[in-house]
DNA sequence: CGGCTTACG
DNA sequence: CGTA
DNA sequence: GCCG
């Protein structure tokens, strides 16, 4: 038996030679006429040949060229194993070459360039190289300098293209032909390949500033800008935010107070019985009314940070005036704990410039309300006819969004009809939890781009706009969309329907995780 | 070397 | 600038 | 950062 060492660790080709010696089993020590096996790390002929650099390739038919998996056979069995199938090590010249064709023309055929052409599923198979790389977006999105948001826009792109891969990238190969992924991302690949992990990743995930940034970013009303002053300030904990100094912003004040529990999960079940009391209460309003769960929910996902409620009726403009009573009724239920009730503001100046005139003609029963809501703790266990009788909660704070009201008088109303500071209120006995909630009111005859719009992902509606405006050159937002070269708006009356304008093939929400 | 979703307060 |  |  000849043994050839390419390949193979020193370490490990000498303890299979001393085994194979101890069995008697005879090794030469270079290749030659009496050899009857080859054994090889290679994992084809041709290598073997080129390797050897013998002058008669065709001695070697007479020979049997094996991998290692024989010679740890015939190890284990104390002698040289008849050779089968398994063990043979074949030319795969030709079928190497038809399965990286075949490879490419699936991907050039399976992976379309769009992330909106593409089915996403939240469970994928390169979790170990997705993780990392948004690990790099979420870096290069917090430094926040020139060109870092369309850097972190990059290494989403190269995330998102490996998500929608139905198997796993095994080697740099598996990435030819495959788009977004470039020179740094490819990199970073390689390097989890090789080692198990990239050292650009880890000194990120061990670099302070980061996770300060994160920190910060992650209370509600405060962005990259001014968690980098608060860090310049010297601040690194939530307990080192002087609220003296924090500006003066309803979402800040909660954010911090709370931000514990609002960065906290909410559970599916949380989310559905809530969605379930707004629907009963907007029955009560208004019979026939639609309440859709959105957002990550409805995507498919077990948790989530917030509950995004997307609210119609299908006679159109019945849904006009529901938001303010329907607030009212939760707040009676004691489930409202603060927030901002946004009116559609019908602005004529919007008029003013090109296509935006015919995006904005519909826009003016536009409502939403961003707020923070008081979810017993019996919603997690599923028992929520326990809050009808509730008494003793603390009166909520809406926030008018009328345009009779400074400012400055609207601050001063919340801290009147609160009986508490926010961080008193939290430290107080109470049996709820705060959490994040968006109720959006949409006319339907703009519900079905609604629905996209706030089902998401993120990335999803980025890629599908862009996606229009390039391709089909039409303006995509979450009111409708918009034909820039009819210059008319294109209607929808179902979801699929969006896709089919947007000539797509649909997407189930559970495949929009980008 | 320009472009990177779109809209609101 | 921060939110979706 | 990656593409056209």
């Amino acid at each position: 038996v000849f043994v050839m060492p390419q390949r193979i660790q020193k370490q490990r080709l000498d303890d299979m030679k001393k085994s194979a010696i101890k069995k008697n089993i005879r090794i030469s020590p270079q290749y030659c006429d009496s050899v009857t096996h080859v054994v090889t790390g290679f994992e084809t002929l041709d290598q073997v040949i080129k390797s050897l650099n013998v002058e008669l390739p065709e001695a070697l038919k007479e020979k049997y060229i094996v991998n290692l998996s024989w010679f740890v056979d015939s190890i284990k069995a104390c002698k040289p194993v008849p050779v089968e199938d398994k063990h043979r090590v074949k030319n795969k010249i030709k079928q190497e070459v038809s399965i990286d064709e075949e490879k490419s023309n699936t991907v050039q055929n399976s992976i379309p360039e769009w992330a909106c052409q593409r089915s996403t599923p939240l469970l994928h198979k390169n979790s170990k190289f997705t993780e990392p790389l948004e690990i790099l977006e979420k870096f290069a999105e917090l430094r926040d300098q020139e060109q870092d948001y369309s850097r972190a826009l990059a290494f989403r792109r190269a995330s998102c293209v490996l998500k929608s891969l139905p198997y796993q990238v095994s080697d740099l190969y598996c990435l030819k032909n495959i788009k977004d992924i470039g020179g740094h991302s490819s990199r970073v690949i390689k390097d989890i390949l090789e080692d198990g992990y990239c050292q650009e990743v880890q000194d990120i995930l061990n670099n302070p500033w980061f996770h300060k940034m994160k920190l910060f970013t992650s209370i509600f009303g405060i962005g990259p800008s001014t968690a980098k002053k608060w860090i310049d300030k010297g601040w690194s904990t939530l307990d080192d935010i002087n609220i003296e100094e924090v500006r003066n912003d309803w979402r800040v004040t909660w954010g911090i107070a709370f931000h514990y529990e609002l960065n906290d999960f909410v559970s599916r079940k949380e989310a559905d019985i809530f969605c379930d009391i707004v629907r009963d209460e907007a029955e009560k309003l208004l019979p026939g009314v639609i309440v859709q769960l959105t957002g990550g929910f409805r995507r498919g996902k077990e948790r989530g940070h917030d509950v995004d409620l997307l609210i119609t009726h299908p006679e159109l403009g019945h849904e006009i005036g529901l938001l303010s009573p329907l607030l009212q009724a939760l707040e009676n239920r004691g489930l409202i704990l603060c927030g901002n009730h946004e009116r559609a503001t019908f602005n004529p100046e919007v008029y003013q410039r090109d296509f935006k005139l015919s995006m904005r003609g519909q826009l003016d029963h536009f409502e939403k309300w961003l707020g923070i809501c008081k979810f017993p703790k019996s919603f997690k266990e599923g028992k929520s006819e326990l809050l009808e009788n509730k008494t003793n909660h603390v009166k909520a704070a809406i926030i008018p969004n009328s345009l009779d009201e400074e400012p400055a008088r609207k601050l001063q109303k919340i801290t009147s009809t609160i009986d508490q500071s926010p961080l008193e209120l939290f430290k107080s006995d109470r049996d709820w939890t705060a959490r994040r909630v968006d109720l959006i009111i949409s006319p339907y005859d703009q519900y079905y781009y609604a629905l996209v719009g706030w089902t998401g992902n993120k990335h999803f509606n980025r890629d599908l706009r862009l996606y229009s405006q390039r391709v089909l050159s039409m303006k995509l937002t979450s009111h409708g969309l918009f034909d820039m070269k009819k210059s008319e708006l294109v209607p929808a009356s179902s979801e699929e329907e969006v896709f089919t304008n947007l000539n797509l093939k649909y997407q189930k929400p559970e495949h929009r995780n980008c």
